[in-house]
DNA sequence: GATGAATGAGCTTTCATTCAT
DNA sequence: GATGAATGAAAGCTCATTCAT
């Protein structure tokens, strides 16, 4: 088996474990459980517990801003980018449900018991919402009273308290992609430069 | 000292430990120390760390809903309403941190480790803004294909989200008021019903 | 209330509580609330846990012995005596049957939790047996090989043992006398100088 | 070492310790440094430390029973089965003190916080008793009214207690074997059919 | 004398981490 | 590299005892 074979299969591991347990409920030995390894292999692969969850956080989270960013510069309307991004987000909380959760929970409260740790990765993320509606100002789509620094937070805000909701009690009422639809909708009519 | 005044004290100093070293790192010691208080004098007020906890959203969270609500009741316009919503939620989270800081970071993950609880308070604190925009839909102000309650959800998501990012790492770009300003305008755009 | 009242409510309240938990897992709150006073208030007729339990052996078999005493001394026959202090003794347990598993159990646990602690009173009742005994002998009734040190635990031990387990799962195949006049029977013929 | 050697240690720790403390005063750690292992380690032998006296109870005297019905099935006379019994059990308690004590002590007060759990040992060795005695009616060498079911508790309650009190302060007139012998001698003329 | 809130030492148990194999 | 038995620090919680009222 190859290195990397046991380095990523212990992290798809600790991915369902915190997902299921939450960080600090999670015992090591459940993700060696999981992960079908001894449980000092684990420490072959990574320092300690925290460094499983910073890993999840860096790789996991790397190649989400990677995929959104290919899709997202395809399009040249930051309406539809906007748009994207949101269906794209949403998404992904949907069909990854086990990292969603890791990322949502844990990420708020990383820098509890990571005071070093300074999550650029999800900084990177959230500025790709800020670039697009940095561009939409440019392009005299979106109003220029609209400071980007708040409106990125506020979006990823609702996307992400929708969908963490959602995922815990689906709601019958609609699809989590109306739900997404509905955002971006409130958010481009909201900035959007009156006709 | 009255036996309230010691619950009060316990109650305040844990969600001042909780905020700052969250639930799981929190000591039962900590808190008392905080307190100052004995760690047994702790358990003549509360079965256990989980109790403590659900205390601080009962009991806080309860408070909140009160003051926001008579607050809110006092207006007639949708649209003010959900200004004030916005606002006020706000400035609970600068004003009160900590507080704002177990609920946001303990809230969200605290269905890993209490199963059986369900947060009701939290739903009646949400469906304080499902209620203002479905009045604003009854009276034409909002348009009536927004679905109140994804929109509740997301206006709250932005809201905390922003809050939190801004508490974590103040932006000096901005106010938080005008942050608020700034979500409760996109939304309200977002809803209304067009001239 | 008179001091001694309360004093004995508390060693009544002890028993009572002993007997269905044991020495160790009683606790003294649970003594203070079957004996209706404040925690605290044990603390002014004694004067710690284990100063309970001893009072218990001393006040309560010291009064056994007189009860037990003057019962036999009304006797001559030490083969009447023996039986009457096998059916007294075994009536006691199935009478006071609180008291009787505080006696059997903790009297044989003392020694670990108690080093210092001699129980005068037990050795005390046992010597009413070795007695018995001795007079038999020398009214010829006993066999003179018998040594009545060993005679008086022997006896003492086979009634307890019995009364224990009868007390424990009561056995519908005999009475609690019937075992007593068994056992009497067995010594009694068991130590008798043949005809 | 073997992982039965640590189960094994933990338990003659165990033994040793309870012996010397009882039950409830013992801590894990002294039964830890007497096996010299560390705290954490009984943990992954025994489930708690309940588990551990019931193992006592359960492994130990299983082993007794073994031995004693081989010993006695060698043998057909139930008088010298009855003699054997005796000497043996007394012999055990001499010889492995430390067990004899735990088996003593806890045994009588375990129903007390081992509620769930029956001691089908104990019965199965108090069986062997009535076994011989049964046979000896059979015989026509014990009487007949004799109760087996008394009789095996009253046996085993007078070596018992006249062990228990012997080793708990050797008494210089007497060695424990003649003890033993003087106690079956009682219950033997005490049971049989007379000529 | 009586109370019972408060204390804090002490214990069982858990589990991240290590290291001999 | 891989294992998993062993470690031992750490923390939640209990409860005998105290003492201000």
């Amino acid at each position: 088996m190859r290195v990397s074979d046991k380095h990523s299969k212990i992290l798809q591991a600790a991915i369902k474990v915190f997902a299921q347990k939450g960080f600090f409920s999670a015992r090591i030995s459940d993700i060696a459980d999981e992960a079908q390894v001894a449980d000092g292999t684990i420490y072959l692969y990574f320092n300690n517990k925290y460094d499983i969850l910073i890993s999840i956080f860096e790789e996991e989270i790397g190649k989400l801003i990677l995929e959104i960013r290919t899709l997202i510069e395809a399009e040249d309307d930051p309406r539809r980018m906007l748009e994207l991004f949101a269906r794209q987000h949403i998404e992904l909380l949907r069909d990854r449900k086990d990292l969603a959760e890791v990322l949502q929970m844990e990420l708020r409260q990383s820098n509890k018991f990571m005071k070093e740790y300074r999550n650029t990765k999800f900084i990177e993320y959230l500025d790709i919402i800020s670039r697009i509606i940095h561009k939409g100002q440019e392009m005299k789509i979106f109003r220029s009273d609209v400071m980007p620094g708040v409106a990125k937070r506020a979006l990823f805000g609702a996307l992400d308290e929708t969908a963490r909701l959602w995922i815990l009690s689906p709601d019958n009422q609609y699809t989590i992609e109306e739900a997404a639809s509905q955002i971006s909708g409130i958010f481009l009519t909201g900035m959007e430069v009156r006709a």
